[in-house]
DNA sequence: TCTTGTGAAGTGATTCACAGCT
DNA sequence: AGCTGTGAATCACTTCACAAGA
């Protein structure tokens, strides 16, 4: 009952996407308390940081091994690099941006992404007026050029920023030349083959979703 | 067993934030069969488009309501309206920015807002350089104006597009001013007063949970 | 016959509560 | 004494499956 028959715990596959969605938090919120000087951390205090229980935090950890002492808590150092290593986060992936106006230059010109190795390494849009003219040191290139550039630069994520219209079938092109993950900011639900991963930005369904709960407590005078 | 016990299904409050979050992706897919010509859905067409089972479209819309025909499907202008209704989109929402830096700007030239009923009616920032000089028609305020923009202007939404370090504090200046729903642009989790709707927007986060899965199924030669 | 609306069943996630280690 | 790691219990969400209406 101690070893024989343990848990299948390493089976990465059977790790809730809840469980992985919040590990990036925990992430950030270690690397904050490290730049406040924090080397220990108990899941007390994590958990008051992010707004998320404590045994939560535990059992989210308790998929990927044992990281903490009892009677002290986790090492901040250790817990956030062993996530990082977990996540993907220790090595370099290389983006590739579909759509270079308004919102395309607000991505590349985005500080956020770069911090955890993250890098947009080629832009592609449309529109020809667009094309050869780099922003911030990154060429804007044809929509033909796609295929080519993903595929020799082991270019691993799509960031998709065109039209609704259009983002369906930029986001086929994008699978077919390789990309194993699609960050989408249009407004639309994407379909995307099995093993293929999409997230999608959409500022918009989240105010839709707000209102509904704005209008429930019209309890204080506006 | 028929109308004495009935379900609470008006109670408000007892509706699931899962479904709410689903609401608007129903709008949106009932807006786009509209513009194709389509008069009425079933809940299986309705779910092939978004993805989501039939089951659950149908159990979601029973919280609120009957608003289909048994045989027929639904009224795609009705059910769109009742949806649009119930999430109080039929009403206008005036939001104010704070910050308008890169971000800040695309997101007052985002054109997804406007269409269900958002505008953006201030928008301020702590640069002095940035004072005084309207992006695409809205002027940009002082941070000293805040309260008194919000207050006499019914701003019930306040949109944070400023750095992590600020987020807090200008999330807390909103909601003194008396904004009841946050949507955050920074790469924080910030904690907000009961009552007080937050929705955070965070591209780094999503790019890095992502990551987890891409290095799984390392199969396919890269 | 087709499709909704919905109790009941099933599945999945969170929280509890405590044994066990430091 | 303090805190982790984790089965067990609870809570929440989804899917099933079918009665009933068009």
């Amino acid at each position: 009952m101690t070893d024989a028959n343990r848990p299948i715990h390493m089976d990465l596959s059977g790790v809730p996407d809840v469980v992985i969605l919040r590990l990036p938090m925990y992430v950030r919120a270690l690397s904050q308390l490290l730049d406040a000087g924090s080397e220990v951390v108990n899941s007390h205090r994590l958990g008051r940081l992010l707004r998320i229980t404590p045994a939560q935090i535990r059992k989210d950890l308790s998929y990927f091994g044992k990281f903490g002492k009892q009677g002290q808590g986790y090492s901040v150092r250790f817990l956030r690099n062993e996530l990082r290593r977990i996540l993907g986060l220790d090595r370099n992936w290389s983006a590739c941006l579909v759509g270079v106006g308004n919102l395309g230059q607000a991505i590349i010109n985005y500080p956020g992404f770069a911090p955890e190795g993250f890098s947009v390494v080629a832009a592609f849009d449309s529109d020809p007026a667009l094309v050869g003219k780099p922003v911030r040191d990154i060429p804007v290139r044809p929509m033909s050029d796609l295929d080519a550039v993903i595929s020799e630069g082991e270019v691993a994520i799509g960031i998709v920023a065109v039209p609704a219209s259009q983002a369906q079938s930029v986001i086929d092109q994008l699978v077919d030349a390789g990309v194993r993950g699609i960050l989408n900011y249009a407004p639309v639900a994407p379909s995307v083959p099995d093993g293929i991963v999409i997230r999608n930005i959409d500022p918009a369904l989240s105010l839709q979703s707000m209102t509904y709960y704005l209008l429930q407590d019209d309890s204080r005078p506006v």
